[in-house]
DNA sequence: CGCCTGTATGTGAACGCTAACAATCGAGTG
DNA sequence: CACTCGATTGTTAGCGTTCACATACAGGCG
């Protein structure tokens, strides 16, 4: 007994949709395709049955004969922070209004071994491209290695020697933060960075590196954090008992956080006798105590612009001559110095 | 001229590995799905064919005849808060250890359209199940007409007479809460709630109202917030002008920040002229000035129990007898107080 | 030695769609 | 009025798998 294609609960096909309409297979998918030649009338018709079938299209027929999937991957390490977070939710934004689909797969740890599972992963389901949120520079190297399998652009920072990406301007961010707390007085500026292998992390840094060297200050020992609130209360376990800390610039807001409470503890006031900027804009950095100054960064632009790069990366039709489509090969975003109360003029001045 | 199958860089089918292992397709498809009859000698010619020329199935061709995606659907309203990139996350890991691919589409706007573009999108995609994060009542029962056409559970708040779903116990997390600080001397206990039409928001109003009423309290009248930092700042300023406002509990950190900026403002001490307890215990919450004492949920593991629930569902034959299934309806897990700085006894105690 | 059984392998036909080509129809043209 | 041309529609052949069935081959038995 054959299925009762149009029974409740039962997909029906396109020989059915076919059938009701009183065309060929072939008429209806000329419909469904938005093709030319088809008499208005019949498309009526076409679309009569469609709506009465509740027909839609099988995914997997549709790719097997055209050969395209219409879903783009994204790869993240650790989507639960705020900014990854955030450049994901961009990503499909924007992969929705381009008519794509998004798969995702999580890096486990980042070793070479993880990339080449999650690449495996989503090539498994036939992606047209890959959108990489994890901007370890080994981690990096290692997809710029599986490259020409299939496009693949960085999301949140940029390395347009190994692939394509979007991301912000973080060494002029962190240049401008460095710049205004000298502006304030202060007489050199410390710097708690993000994890060494981080792309952001060296920008950051050499930003801040820049910035002293510009004017010839003292450039202290930089600590270093993973992130975190809580690395960043342990730097500032150290920056405290350092009396020439009066300015600190933090890789991003959660260590700042972190660098606060340091503080607060021992009741070393901020701005009054400390000042620190973070990086990042995170929604809570207005309300802490006090509201923090921080370089904002638009995330969701962000995930946006990769996604249209990746989006030209894989409609476009030559993909040979890698590296010398310029202008496509990354998209920067400016950030922007936001002026709140954790930073001041140093203290006796 | 016909595409050299074994060139690099066009993929090989499954017919041209047979050709090179000498045996035909159908004996390669037995042994990559690990079927029985097979002897040793040649699954293991097939193998090195299979290596030695990079085969990877045709996932549109396999769907096609099998009529399965291997695909889960992940639908949320607003990914990048904490909670929900971390449930996002656990289901990703717990998805993948079940041997499945992880969709997304995220909610444009809270209404009826919005959530039938999202699950009409997935289903194009060919799903075969949908984990909804975003329990808004109204979303959560706009999902619950869509069912029948496939599987889906909701994470991090249950309606079970709704839908299926994993979250944790709010209700008795709050009542945990309020009871603490009742403990700890204070005549009663404001609220500052979540979204009214949110589920969790109203499982920890009515938590905060039980233990209110167990013991014969005042019920203050309840402000409510939308999850942000800024709302409970707004929040803070009212409270703060009540000098009967001892102890404050909030539904969630974000809000609990703001209103500890509030206070903190006006030189209102946090524990010592006023109590603030949050819920979820984000990272940063240990960070705080002070730090701050709050109901943990563990999102990564909601994530991954409300996707062993779908995969359960997916995977049972017969989804006829809805409702019936007891025992996979619903999966709750306890929450946990955590005692930090920013709760202790009213002045004057 | 013929027959039966089970293991190992091959053959043909779906799955539901799109691409390429064929067929049909009406109108305009010399 | 036969002839061409463009618009419209239909027919056929895959796309790369898996499924159902057919076949071949060995060993055990009477």
């Amino acid at each position: 007994m054959p299925a009762d294609r149009t029974a409740h609960g039962v997909q029906a096909v396109m020989a059915d949709v076919a059938a009701l309409a009183g065309v060929s297979h072939q008429t209806v998918s000329r419909v469904l395709n938005d093709r030319p030649n088809v008499r208005p009338a019949t498309r009526e018709r076409v679309l009569a049955a469609v709506r009465e079938l509740d027909y839609r299209p099988n995914a997997a027929a549709r790719m097997l004969v055209t050969r395209r999937s219409r879903t783009l991957g994204v790869i993240s390490f650790d989507s639960a922070l705020y900014g990854p977070a955030q450049m994901l939710h961009g990503i499909e934004q924007a992969a929705r209004s381009a008519g794509y689909f998004v798969s995702i797969a999580s890096l486990r740890y980042q070793d070479v071994r993880s990339v080449r599972e999650a690449v495996d992963r989503l090539r498994d389901q036939a992606v047209e491209g890959i959108a990489v949120i994890a901007s370890q520079a080994l981690t990096v190297a290692a997809f710029a290695q599986r490259i020409g399998t299939v496009p693949m652009v960085t999301v949140g920072a940029i390395d347009p020697a190994r692939l394509p990406g979007a991301g912000v301007d973080n060494l002029v961010g962190a240049e401008a933060a460095v710049r205004y707390l000298l502006d304030l007085g202060h007489e050199t500026v410390h710097h708690v960075a993000g994890p060494a292998d981080w792309l952001e992390a060296n920008a950051r840094e050499a930003g801040w590196r820049n910035a002293l060297g510009a004017r010839s200050r003292r450039v202290p020992d930089s600590l270093s954090g993973d992130w975190s609130s809580r690395s960043g209360y342990e730097a500032g376990l150290r920056l405290r008992r350092d009396s020439s800390a009066t300015a600190i610039f933090c890789a991003n807001d959660h260590m700042a956080l972190g660098v606060l409470r340091a503080f607060h503890e021992i009741g070393r006031r901020v701005p009054e006798d400390v000042s620190v900027v973070g990086f990042d804009d995170i929604p809570e950095a207005a309300f802490l105590a006090p509201p923090l100054t921080t370089v904002r960064q638009d995330f969701g632009e962000l995930g946006r612009r990769g996604l249209e790069l990746l989006v030209h990366h894989v409609e476009t039709p030559d993909p040979r001559k890698k590296g010398t489509t310029v202008g496509h090969q990354a998209a920067i975003v400016a950030p922007e110095l936001v002026l709140r109360a954790s930073s001041g003029r140093p203290p006796g001045r």
